[in-house]
DNA sequence: GTCTATAAATCGATAGAC
DNA sequence: GTCTATCGATTTATAGAC
């Protein structure tokens, strides 16, 4: 019998990285990090202790790699949005809608907002974690641009721009914990934060 | 020398406790449930780790009661705010202003609110547990009485009441979870929040 | 590459002295 | 009422066989 040659090793590898990555991902964000046991990622991941720790080198490094993946996302999502053409009001009305609209349909944005809210919330980690945490603004600064433009173009409220960016985004993560804490909650109308920024 | 009568030992047992909750209620809120060691209580706390046990049975059973106390806070301030004489609009506004100012003053409620947050992500917990959290409803079905007034009084925007008040407090819950996790953040003006439910 | 068995460290909780 | 010492269970991480 032939040999594995090394691209098929690397395909291997590949695809046990996403399925542990996939089992801590829904993991992380429902129990929090400290919560999440290995033995609950080996479970999920369908295979073996010692299989975890031959791909990553500890716990928190799969966390890691999550995080980075959700920071990532945010902030590319938010980029694309601002870059779409429409008017600032109709990207925050695009962006609210695929937001919600991704954690009403369970789909993985809900549990990679919550990786982030653990990622908050967790003290002690190491330096690069902070760092990545800082990136988080990306999203953030990027609606803050659009709500500025709205202003000037009369569509959006007179105030803070990063106040009511604040409200936003902290609005969509306490509706993701809602949403997978609460059984059979349903997500609200997108438009009630549009709503909160729309001029009158 | 005399012996302590019984009066003075109950004083010495509330103050005990409430060291041990005080402690308990920055750790849990913080870091989470799993996340908190006993032994962090303890050493906040300037106690032995033999005494917390003395007056709790289980690291749950602190969390359990600071859960009970959040619970009883919230439902109790959102109560009282709608039986003040004032327009559905206006009680919104002073709800708004009275939860977002006691946060950025770091008053206990952003602990509070904190730990409501994370029993909410809890599974597998006791039983009165999962009945608390079904308390917390207290607040929400208040909101929604308030807002639905203010939509019969013309003051509030058409829609569903109750999506309006899960954004509200959904906003609170990520907005207390950033005064925590990012220095120097400032709370956003109560009127935002005002601004999403009141009718143009 | 994958698994089982086990080491090493941590943590919740208890026992018993003062 | 309070503390120190320790048990017992759990968990992360590693070692070694296949």
């Amino acid at each position: 019998m032939s040999p594995r040659n090394e691209e098929q090793n690397a395909a291997i590898k590949d695809e046990r990285r996403e399925q542990i990555l996939s089992a801590g991902l829904k993991l992380f964000a429902t129990r929090g990090f400290a919560a999440t046991k290995i033995s609950d990622v080996v479970k999920k991941a369908g295979m073996s202790h010692g299989l975890v720790y031959h791909y990553f080198n500890s716990k928190e490094e799969i966390f890691f790699e999550l995080l980075k993946r959700a920071m990532q996302a945010s902030a590319e999502s938010l980029l694309m949005a601002e870059s779409m053409p429409a008017s600032p009001l109709e990207k925050v009305r695009q962006i609210a809608g695929y937001i919600l609209g991704g954690i009403e349909n369970f789909e993985e944005s809900a549990y990679y907002f919550l990786i982030v809210s653990h990622a908050s919330v967790m003290e002690g980690m190491s330096e690069e974690n902070d760092k990545l945490l800082d990136e988080s603004m990306t999203a953030v600064q990027a609606m803050v641009r659009i709500l500025s433009a709205g202003q000037a173009a009369g569509e959006v409220r007179d105030g803070n721009p990063l106040g009511m960016a604040m409200v936003f985004f902290a609005a969509i993560q306490g509706l993701a914990m809602y949403k997978l804490a609460i059984d059979g909650f349903k997500m609200p109308d997108p438009e009630i934060l549009v709503n909160m920024v729309k001029k009158p």
